[in-house]
DNA sequence: GTCTATAGCCTGATAGAC
DNA sequence: GTCTATCAGGCTATAGAC
């Protein structure tokens, strides 16, 4: 019984962790910070790991791991390929909506992650989702690199969400262009005229 | 003449600290790192500029300043929609296969830009070229949003760059989608036959 | 314009009491 | 498991000689 305390503990540090890693990256956020937010010491955050380089990777991969579900879910449904389409778009709209600190670490890890970590992190947690994406690329469009198109299908998603904070200061800009329903009927809109989708 | 010397090493700091900052980011810089790369000590760095966030700030600045003409160039050209959208998908591609640097440091920027960082560089960087993309956008498709239009026409082609250390690892990834070349076709192809291009 | 020296603080990490 | 105390070193920034 000695260890569920320890997990316990571990695991809201973790939690705690999350949210300012997504905020500061990997050397903008302390030890000493994280220790203050759990509300213990900075010599307590080492009796769970052995370093922050640890207790960075165990964070990341508790903020992945959750999340690769409910997209692969989304696509492996059954309906037409139109319709898995759709509902993909939209579930990883939402994902996106309402999970922002997952959406600054992907960024994050795209941008500065290490080759090792990417490569564990890409076979462990988003291999899954990305070949259920690829096969629906593939029913969608079969004259099309299939990778290529499931890149594009995440990307056109993604950049709106990134672009949010830049794009209320240019031309056009307005509150409504970052309301996840409004991204997701404009990119499955982009996405089933350039399928031919029925 | 005693401003051109200094305004000479002013530059040549600012050309060593673009590619640190693109590849560690604020607080993963030191003055220090900057100071060793220039040859000088971080004492001297301290003459050119008053402190640490303005040598980022003029680095920034001058990283994009240059970019966007390149763009805007692409985009306010003669022909038709179809072919300005082809030119454009083409050197903006070009422009992020050749300079990783700006690329880096523009992820960077939507990931933690501050805001009043954020407003200067959208309102004097980027206002103009992308004025230039939704005014594309609309001519394009009339019946939609020009902004999100704009937005998505970035995106396609940025997230296949932001995503290359990944998608090795990822199912289906080759090196040729890399490729910038590839990678304008790709989004060339797509954009046109959801647009119905002529 | 550049240097050395240094102030004052923050960093990751450890030792050892409880 | 958590604490206080501490180490060794890095950080931004300044002072003052040259």
């Amino acid at each position: 019984m000695r260890n569920v305390k320890k997990r316990d503990t571990r695991m809201y540090i973790i939690e705690k962790a999350i949210p300012m890693f997504a905020a500061g990256g990997y050397s903008g956020v302390s030890m000493r910070h994280i220790s203050q937010a759990v509300g213990t010491s900075a010599a307590a955050l080492y009796h769970h790991f052995p370093d922050k380089q640890k207790l960075y990777f165990d964070a990341m991969s508790h903020a992945f791991t959750d999340k690769a579900e409910g997209i692969t879910e989304a696509l492996e449904g059954s309906g037409t390929p139109s319709q898995r389409l759709e509902r993909f778009v939209d579930s990883f709209t939402e994902l996106m909506g309402e999970d922002p600190d997952f959406r600054a670490l992907l960024q994050r890890e795209l941008l500065e992650g290490d080759k090792t970590r990417l490569k564990l992190v890409a076979e462990q947690v988003f291999s899954r989702p990305f070949q259920a994406m690829t096969a629906l690329a593939e029913e969608l469009a079969p004259d099309c690199d299939a990778h290529m198109l499931a890149i594009s299908m995440a990307g056109l998603v993604l950049f709106h969400f990134e672009t949010a904070p830049v794009r209320r200061f240019l031309p056009g800009g307005r509150s409504e262009h970052n309301d996840p329903k409004n991204i997701a009927r404009h990119v499955t809109k982009l996405l089933l005229k350039a399928l031919g989708g029925s």
